[in-house]
DNA sequence: ATAACATTTGGTTATATTGCCAAATGATAA
DNA sequence: TTATCATTTGGCAATATAACCAAATGTTAT
């Protein structure tokens, strides 16, 4: 394992570790068709404000979405566009079959 | 958020989880073009015997990969095959842009 | 300027993860 | 059978993560 290999393993952990908390991966499959704004989160997980928009920066932090300030509120959007593919490939490939 | 989505969004962030460390990912790697038995994985990553096969079997019950007892020895084969794939698409996505 | 609103940050506690050691298992070799 | 080798399992300590509450920040409305 080279020491550049590890810097590209953190980063890519880093994206694994954001999406590894469901509230996370469903925040991120809502971002799909459209940016969404923190409060709207909120009142559908039954979490803290703050709990929420923790998780948030923990996507944003891997890069995954980026936010954007609008007025009052915060928007935000999807930033790494595979992950749709991504998705929709691991549950073809893991989520079909029982055991 | 339904409660079969929760059941999926369960197995799917197994599966990101089962990704998100160093060690593991790594492994991953190692099994793209070749299976692996466990002693060859602890004596690059110089962890104890008992965490890599920790680690083997996260990932092997996140079916991210599969053993097969041969002999004296076990044998792990990725399972997850779109894996390769979503490695490289994250890379391009997210590993290029520094910031 | 003050108030109200949306969000973030800091702090604390509960829970989960990671690593090592020691002991258990299971297969082959002597 | 006994010994040996490869691996897994159980248990424990250190560290990381997740949730809440309270306080801070920043923006718009009055």
């Amino acid at each position: 394992m080279k020491t550049m290999d590890k810097r590209r393993l953190e980063k890519l952990t880093g994206v694994f570790k954001a999406l590894s908390h469901p509230a996370r991966l469903w925040m991120v499959e809502q971002l799909f068709d459209s940016e969404k704004c923190v409060c709207e989160f909120v009142d559908v997980l039954k979490l803290d404000f703050s709990t929420v928009s923790k998780h948030l920066s923990i996507l944003r932090q891997a890069h995954v979405i980026e936010d954007e300030k609008r007025g009052k509120n915060v928007y935000y959007h999807l930033r790494a566009k595979c992950i749709p593919n991504i998705i929709s490939c691991l549950e073809s490939s893991i989520g079909n079959r029982e055991i």
